[in-house]
RNA sequence: GUCCCGGUAGCUCAGCUGGAUAGAGCAGCGGACUUCUAAUCCGCAGGUCGAAGGUUCGAAUCCUUCCCGGGAUGCCA
């Protein structure tokens, strides 16, 4: 225990076991557990930590908090970590502010200075299943599925770097009657002697997909009215018409997707080259979203149609599933509408995907835990598929142990009148524009401030800065939070951005290009002491020491934000440091050595962290 | 009706699971580029944390009720 403090990374674990020392010696009839409560301190002229161990603790032994913190001053011993304790250490109710030594500052950092950057491996390494993306076959990839990709991406992302295994699994919708619409409509008109399936855009295939929709509509609803109102004849007979016209419709594409499922060639052949229309077009954005997600991560909808006939069947067998009102359905405790697994005709519905799915991810894949990136919306919807799956015994892995099941809601994003951008308006704005405005809008900074630049390096550097612009503006707030779409607020380049950050980042590595260009030693620096002196130095320092404790709890939350909020206060503090203290022109070789050294740091976690978040870095911007 | 999620500066948002005088960015005002790149930094101004109660040494944070906004709610996915 004393041991594992003493090689530790983060302060408090120094200052937890000299107070829990101090606090037993103070109250030696204590019993129990109780805890030291030491956080950093929000003002730095109080202190560096502060320990708010006294109040709750005076309050169970029947004392008074500041007398008492009196008493715990009175036997802690900081040797070696911070200044000596005294009555003026003591401060309101009985808080203990603690100022560390620029010794252990240095000590501490220099146990972060390891290739993982103190990030320890696991001892025994977890699988997550991470729900990612949530794109759907004939249909582009607009602003709405941003959030999916982006922030499943990057809590992946997360597990991977603490030594977990992340398997991402897109559940691409390309199954059922939508799809087969659309697919009989487009070989409909090939078959006419139109354009052939191949020859089509995946932006054909959204036109064809809202036609093939519209036509399948049967406008009932119109026609009541029309009656409702005694309306003209002709316009009754009209939409009567419409009517029959979309019955047929809908009878050719049921007919087609029986052809699908049959393993007819010819309907096969036009559903996969749908699919790889759709899927090309997605994964080359979640390519340029610099995201880790390939082909590999798809599990369509599609992959588990001979599994679900089955499940079923056997939910039934054990009397987990009942029949109610014709459909088949499983009730959750707690939860009020159970969840509908079998239609009254004996289709399956997306409940039924999904517990299959949860089944495949624990018992096949192994997850240990799966995680939902899906919108907020589908909430209850997971809460039903999550307790059915329990009910089932799905989430029980082969071992025994029960997989953690979580959906990682995040908000709508709106549309400037507070409504959700829907894909039906037709006004949403599509992916791959907001990606191209990004670029353009950063391209135009970046010749700006960079006249010199080779124009190639000049795209190169466009491309990271608007990438990273609109992955940091949706990373950035609280996930479950609704947001109003807007280009200005998503393409800004100053201020809490993403560019921000990458900024701070090209500022160490131009510290250390410039360095090394010089002749200096950096490598030899990288060994030197470090000594953290001045303010700005020990700010940062103190938020170094951070890093592996923030991973770890954006692992434990599922927020990225939190990342971001950490590395944008990591970056501040290094502006600041920037601009206050001289690296290549320090006092002295010694404090010029130790300076690189906290550069080089600063500069591996800002870029560990960027990549972490699934943000790209640059070498100069 | 029931359930879920939001409400913090003019705007966009943080607030480390109950701690001290609630913090940033943008916008506004004023400073700092012969210096390691000013996509930066420093300063000023800006707040009954939706409302009222409650819990306790201490509440933006926990509990209750209410107000406002959004969402979900068995045979679409």
């Amino acid at each position: 225990m004393h041991e594992k403090a003493n090689a530790s990374i983060d302060p408090v674990d120094l200052l937890r076991v000299r107070f829990e020392a101090a606090i037993r010696a103070a109250l030696p009839e204590l019993e129990g557990e109780f805890d030291t409560l030491i956080t950093p301190s929000r003002q730095e002229k109080l202190g560096d930590f502060q320990s708010n161990a006294a109040m709750p603790l005076a309050k169970r032994v029947g004392m008074n908090p500041r007398e008492l913190a009196g008493k715990i001053i009175e036997k802690l011993d900081l040797t070696g970590v911070g200044e000596a304790p005294g009555p003026d250490s003591i401060a309101g109710p009985g808080f203990i502010n603690v100022r560390l030594l620029p010794s252990a500052l240095g000590e501490c950092l220099g146990r972060l200075d390891t290739p993982e950057l103190g990030v320890s491996p696991p001892e025994s390494p977890r699988i997550v299943v991470v729900d990612v993306c949530g794109v759907n076959l004939a249909k582009q990839l607009h602003v709405g599925h941003l959030r999916a990709t982006v922030i499943g991406d990057a809590i992946a992302r997360v597990f991977e770097r603490l030594g977990d295994t992340a398997i991402r699994q897109s559940h691409v919708g390309d199954w059922g009657l939508p799809i087969a619409m659309v697919a009989w409509r487009v070989s409909a008109t090939a078959d006419a002697g139109g354009a052939s399936v191949q020859s089509l855009t995946l932006g054909d295939l959204e036109r064809e997909y809202r036609a093939a929709q519209a036509a399948c509509r049967p406008e009932t609803r119109a026609l009541e009215r029309v009656r409702a109102r005694g309306g003209h004849p002709k316009a009754e007979a009209e939409l009567e018409l419409r009517i029959e016209e979309a019955e047929a419709a809908r009878a050719a594409a049921r007919a087609f997707l029986v052809a699908l499922q049959g393993g007819d060639e010819a309907a096969w052949g036009v559903w996969q080259t749908i699919r790889d229309i759709t899927m090309g077009e997605c994964l080359r954005l979640c390519a340029r979203l610099h995201t880790r997600i390939t082909d590999e991560h798809s599990a369509g909808e599609s992959s588990y149609r001979t599994e679900l006939g089955p499940m079923v069947e056997d939910l039934v067998a054990r009397g987990i599933a009942e029949e109610s009102d014709g459909a088949l359905v499983v009730r959750v405790d707690g939860i009020g509408e159970p969840a509908l697994i079998r239609k009254g005709d004996g289709g399956f519905l997306y409940a039924t995907t999904d517990i299959a799915a949860v089944k495949r991810r624990v018992q096949d894949l192994g997850g240990d835990e799966l995680v939902y990136c899906v919108d907020a919306r589908q909430s209850l919807h997971f809460r039903q598929v999550f307790g059915a799956a329990e009910k089932a015994g799905y989430t029980t892995k082969p071992d025994g142990t029960v997989a953690r099941l979580e959906h990682a809601a995040f908000g709508t994003v709106l549309g400037e009148d507070n409504k959700p951008l829907k894909t039906r308006s037709g006004e949403n704005v599509k992916l791959a524009d907001l990606l191209d405005e990004a670029v353009a809008r950063a391209a135009t900074t970046v010749a700006e401030k960079n006249p010199d630049m080779p124009e190639r390096e000049r795209g190169e550097v466009a491309e990271a800065v608007g990438i990273a612009a609109i992955k940091y503006a949706d990373l950035s707030g609280e996930r479950v939070k609704d947001y109003v779409f807007s280009f200005d607020r998503m393409l800004a380049f100053e201020g809490n951005t993403g560019p921000y950050l990458q900024y701070a980042l090209v500022r160490v590595r131009n510290i250390l290009r410039k360095a090394r260009d010089e002749g200096i030693d950096v490598e030899a620096a990288m060994g030197a002491d470090l000594l953290i002196t001045e303010a700005p130095e020990k700010q940062l320092a103190l938020l170094l020491l951070r890093y592996p404790g923030v991973l770890a709890g954006v692992a434990q939350s599922l927020e990225p934000h939190r990342l971001c909020t950490y590395l944008y206060d990591l970056a501040t503090a290094y502006s600041s440091f920037y601009e206050n203290c001289p690296v290549l022109k320090a006092e002295s070789d010694a404090v010029r050595s130790s300076r690189l050294r906290l550069c080089s740091l600063a500069g591996r976690v800002l870029g560990d962290g960027l990549e972490t978040l699934g943000l790209p870095t640059l070498e100069r911007m």
